[in-house]
RNA sequence: GCCGCGGUGGUGAAAUGGUAGACACAAGGGACUUAAAAUCCCUCGGCAGCAAUGCCAUGCGAGUUCGAGUCUCGCCCGCGGCACCA
């Protein structure tokens, strides 16, 4: 044998991939039970393939390989994000058609996979911004107009002046735009929306996007971070009415229990009624300067300012319904109109935001719970933090302030000063108020959502056009199945303007309306792109179908996704996105699931070898290309396998890389030590080692610990080298392991060892559980839980042998000598702990 | 502020409540070589000791337990998510 030469064997044996699809493509007609193992779909950018990219598919092509070598049928395709602002930001510099430049993009990223020999089953290959696919987008945006779950609808909208489009609450983070970082701007925009608050709750027989986090095997923090967007809070509304005015305030709170405590009720400057009650108001000038100050305000600011700002409306007054106070209303821009309905009822002694607005406008703090009651002295309580007297007197001083409103309190308690209501807990409490507003027709129970609709239409060019057509007659009609797809135009200039660069498109803009012929406008927006990447999972199982986005058979064959791997940062976006589709499939009976992804992982962010993130501006990213041409794709594969475990984020090492390659090295020289039965003693260390090893590594690519079934496999290598001459069954077995790992070699040995077929039609070895049972072990011996000797012994030993034995030590001998034996903890096959 | 995740050698990291540091990188020493590379062997948490060995050690402090990196509580630090959501 040669020398191990990635260079040579690894395109040598990606090309023999490319002849031989029947390795991996999925199959539609076999009767295997199936796997459909699912990467998230890149956006093809111009920068390549990343490190990190690598990582997850290189996770899943491990996860393909292993389940296809289990006889499973495996779906394990890919594909491209296509549309986005990337590629018309380039277009617009120079002016190169994104079409053109996505191509490019696509067919290194193609390349780059190809040379790391992932087994896609590249029939299936998807382009999100190929006619083909879009067609289906703007079937399904039809699918959704239809069935009322697509609006238009005026109203504030976040605006990326810098992208020059809205953007949806999903893509604004810390008030920022999440693409270009620029600050976003509130503007008051007609725009299309997606009615993904209809699904936060059971619709019809379909589960709700709340509610089908509990049966997803996701990551915690993922399914956290989505219960948290989605921000459900229970509680009340109700209404105060205005002295001197038919008009009432409908407020919304989740304490209703504090309804006593309430000592001013407050709009939010964008509140209808400010307007309407105008006539009424004193201070008109004043309140209308207020208005026009925070309307000037951003977001951002508005979040950042730490001082509560708000003006008294003077001339009215609210009525506390609970027990007839007149309360004044203000103006202040901590209550937010988008949330609730847009008035609180404010509560200073048991709500900080109301406790400071309170103190900076001198308003009075009622309290209406009692602190002593739900354990406030609970915290000083606790021995091991105050024992010392004088925090008593603190406890007191503070007990005391909070009972005159110097302090506030937000936690739950006994009611006081409440009417009929005092003496009840916060709970009993809010459960009989509610009634009482029922009862009297002011209010009722409500359920508050922190998520709002979906918007969906952006004013740029590159991405699907929504399939509206207005006409001056017939109004809105959606363009009917057979017209679809409503394609791109190519006459346009890609300058932003705020509009789309579709409005400007002669050809696209002017049509005849479907309907009666006559004059007519096409819509000019485009779809957030996270609409194509909502539905594309199912085109995976059909990707050719001309008539349907997928046939029912072929999604029931093949839906929904096993295991699904891709980046944390879509915990809100693409991930809800994704569930909201498949909801509505399944409300509208296309479906018969309504959780698209079954087992979810996020793979951890690699980080630059500074422990930096990797950036085109620090000049420190590791691309790819370079390391598959120095050290070859097995090593980088294997490597970046055992750097960590898949979810952590770690640091890249360019030294560590030799550490794999080595261990290739190692594996592809034992095939010089490999002899067939006959030449060979049996073995029984080495086949204990190699059947416990196929056990580690099976187990562990179960469980996504690819990292140490990469070091059991390196012991195992480690301990075969030091044999003389090695079984070509042994031999063969720990190749077949090896292979999802390290492909290219594992081929390569695998047909220097004479096999004709393919390695990856071998059957997945089997552990004997006989031969992995240890017949020695080390029996630990501890005096006090310190250990004290390690004794070797058979592994059955009897608890009164092994006491026996652990008595006889001399070393532990040592510890208990004059000592008295107050008793002997044995665990079996493990350990004796002597306690004096 | 709230929620989630984490904190272990020089480094990346392992450890169903049962021998902490597997595996790998780096470093040091040695063998082979005219020499280098490659390869192989040895050492490698800290302190003390020639050694046997002992003590200390998984962010800090307590607790549960025969026994805690692992469980509980309270802090500190880092990362991520949410955040004037009433």
């Amino acid at each position: 044998m040669e020398n191990y030469d990635p260079k040579k064997i690894e395109p040598k044996w990606q090309q023999y991939w490319a002849e031989h699809p029947e390795l991996y493509a999925a199959q539609d007609s076999s009767n295997k039970p199936k796997k459909y193992v699912l990467d998230m779909w890149p956006y093809p950018s111009g920068e390549g393939l990343h490190v990190g990219h690598v990582e997850s598919y290189t996770a899943t092509d491990i996860l393909s390989r292993y389940f296809r070598m289990n006889n499973f049928n495996v779906l394990h395709p890919q594909g491209w994000d296509a549309f986005g602002l990337p590629a018309e930001n380039f277009a617009i510099k120079t002016g190169v058609h994104p079409t053109e430049t996505t191509a490019k993009a696509i067919a290194t990223f193609k390349r780059q996979m190809k040379s790391m020999g992932f087994s896609y089953d590249w029939s299936r290959e998807l382009n999100s911004s190929s006619p083909e696919y879009f067609k289906w987008t703007q079937w399904f945006f039809i699918l959704l107009y239809k069935n009322g779950l697509a609006y238009k609808k005026k109203g504030k909208v976040n605006w990326c002046p810098s992208c020059q489009t809205v953007l949806a609450n999903e893509q604004v983070e810390d008030g920022v735009c999440e693409r270009c970082k620029n600050e976003v701007v509130q503007k008051d925009l007609e725009q299309w929306y997606f009615k993904i608050t209809d699904f936060i709750e059971k619709n019809g027989n379909t589960v709700g996007l709340l509610e089908g986090l509990e049966k997803v095997d996701w990551p915690e923090s993922i399914k956290h971070a989505q219960k948290n967007w989605i921000g459900k809070s229970e509680g009340a509304e109700f209404e105060f009415s205005i002295s001197g005015s038919d008009k009432k305030i409908k407020v919304f709170t989740t304490r209703l229990d504090t309804v006593f405590g309430v000592t001013y009720v407050v709009l939010a400057p964008e509140h209808s009624l400010v307007s309407k009650l105008k006539e009424k108001i004193s201070n008109r000038d004043e309140i209308e300067k207020y208005i026009q100050e925070t309307k000037k305000k951003s977001d951002l600011q508005r979040m950042e300012a730490k001082e509560k700002t708000g003006k008294e409306i003077k001339g009215i007054k609210a009525i506390n319904p609970f027990n007839g106070e007149e309360v004044p209303i203000f103006v202040a821009d901590y209550v937010l109109a988008q949330y609730g309905t847009g008035a609180v009822m404010a509560v200073p002694a048991h709500d900080e935001r109301d406790f400071a607005f309170a103190k900076n406008n001198k308003l009075p703090v009622n309290n209406v719970i009692d602190p002593d009651s739900y354990g406030f002295f609970a915290k000083w309580n606790d021995p091991k933090k105050v024992s010392e007297e004088q925090n008593y007197k603190q406890q007191e001083k503070d007990y005391q302030d909070v009972l005159n409103g110097k302090k506030v309190f937000i936690y739950e308690g006994k009611l006081r000063n409440s009417g009929n209501y005092s003496e009840l807990e916060s709970k009993q409490a809010r459960t009989k108020m509610t009634e009482w507003l029922g009862k009297e027709g002011i209010g009722k129970k409500v359920t508050n959502y922190k998520l709002r609709d979906w918007l969906v239409s952006r004013q740029r060019y590159w991405g699907a056009p929504i399939p509206i057509i207005y006409c001056d007659k017939c109004g809105m009609v959606p363009v009917p199945e057979k017209d679809l797809p409503v394609v791109l135009p190519t006459d346009v200039d890609f300058k932003p303007t705020g509009e789309s660069p579709l409005v400007r498109s002669k050809s696209f803009h002017d049509v005849k309306c479907p309907t009666c012929g006559g004059n007519a406008q096409r819509e000019s927006d485009t779809m957030d792109t996270f609409v194509c990447s909502s539905w594309y999972y199912f085109r995976y199982a059909d990707p050719h179908n001309q008539e349907e986005f997928a046939s029912r058979e072929k999604i029931k064959k093949w839906l929904s996704v096993d295991i699904y791997l891709g980046g944390a940062e879509h915990a809100v976006l693409h991930l809800l996105y994704a569930r909201f589709f498949t909801k509505v499939l399944h409300k509208l009976n296309y479906i018969d699931f309504d959780e698209p992804f079954l087992k979810l992982r996020n793979q951890g962010l690699i980080l630059a070898e500074d422990g930096r993130k990797m950036s085109k501006s620090l000049g420190n990213v590791v691309n790819p290309d370079e390391v598959v041409g120095e050290t070859g794709a097995d090593s980088l594969r294997l490597f970046e396998m055992f750097m960590g475990s898949l979810e952590d984020a770690k640091p890249w090492s360019t030294k560590g890389i030799v550490g794999a390659r080595r261990f290739l090295e190692k594996a592809y020289r034992l095939a010089n030590k490999a002899r067939t039965g006959s030449e060979l003693k049996a073995n029984n260390k080495i086949q204990t080692l190699l059947h416990k090893t196929i056990k580690k590594v099976t187990d562990d690519i179960e469980n996504f610990r690819f990292n140490t079934a990469i070091s059991a496999m390196m012991i195992l290598v480690n301990e075969l080298e030091k044999e003389e001459k090695i079984s070509v069954a042994d031999y063969e077995k720990f190749l077949i392991i090896l292979s999802p790992f390290a492909p290219h070699i594992a081929e390569e040995i695998w047909s220097e060892l004479g096999r004709k077929e393919s390695i990856f039609l071998s059957e997945w070895p089997k552990h004997d559980p006989a031969l992995i049972r240890d017949e020695e072990i080390n029996l630990v011996v501890q005096v006090n839980g310190k250990v004290r000797d390690s004794i070797k012994t058979n592994a059955d030993i009897s608890e009164d042998e092994a006491k026996e034995l652990a008595l006889q030590s001399e070393k532990v001998k040592k510890f208990t000598d004059g000592q008295t034996i107050k008793k002997i903890i044995f665990v079996k096959g493990k350990l004796v702990n002597i306690v004096i």
